[in-house]
DNA sequence: TGTTTCGTACGAAAATATTCCTATGTTTGT
DNA sequence: ACAAACATAGGAATATTTTCGTACGAAACA
């Protein structure tokens, strides 16, 4: 179905870097920019000073916020986490599926990429769906 | 579940403007530089030659093909549509929901954005799975 | 045939995104 | 107090993506 809420949220996209960025708050919630360029270390061969830099960045574009009250400075996502995502989720579904959230489930079934628990919850959730 | 069926195709990765051209021609097949710009700008302002160019690097990078037997060259995308989208889906995923299909379809679900079609759709194919 | 229109090729400019060097100050430990 | 380790700030260098100006040949047509 469509999937052009345009909600509230305003235009907000992320590059590449920064989603690597906001993962790792996600995850681990408020870090300090250590922290953070530690994790993107574990992947990737990235400098302290860029993954500052970046987040310096985020900061200036209002993606996060920043606690400066200590020397570390602890940096946080401004918005939801599920909020974002599903910004982001519907634009790929706009773009890839012409907004039917239908088609990419067939295709997301159809390719064996759901585990079988994947599956049963699916099935669960769309059984609660029902008795509403 | 997992993703990661890091298949055969190459590591494919269409930046936003390279995807909105593949848009066009998915969705009406083979085309030349001035179809596939009009079409563009129906929806935004760019050049003729910019499309232009952005299509000859698309052939260098093997995503179009085209047809010069004629003056007006014809693009054609090279690799299968339901393919590359697969590729894309798998990526997304795997970035947002850390591969877990079943997250994903969990928020498509649990925020109305799949109509009742779709929803009804998917049980079918749910219970066509079920059955083999 | 001359001119206008439409096509491709190519290089360079412009816009974005990413990386890191350098300066400078703070904390830690000896 | 001094050195080493660590923090931020900011600008510059790179890399990547996107846009377009210019050149030039083919087609359309008056």
């Amino acid at each position: 179905m469509n999937s052009e809420q345009e909600n509230n949220s305003r235009k907000f996209d992320p590059t590449k870097s920064e989603l690597e960025i906001l993962q790792v708050l996600w995850e681990h919630g408020p870090s300090t920019v250590r922290f953070v360029n530690d994790k993107l270390n574990e992947s990737k061969d990235v400098n302290y000073t860029s993954t500052l830099k970046l987040m310096q960045i985020m900061v200036e574009k209002e993606i996060l916020k920043r606690d400066e009250s200590q020397m570390k400075h602890v940096y946080i996502v401004i918005e939801d986490e599920q909020l974002t995502k599903n910004h982001l989720l519907n634009k790929f579904v706009d773009a890839m599926y012409k907004g039917s959230a239908g088609t990419l489930v067939m295709q997301l079934l159809g390719n064996n990429q759901a585990s079988k628990e994947d599956i049963k919850a699916i099935k669960e959730l769309l059984n609660k769906l029902d008795n509403e």
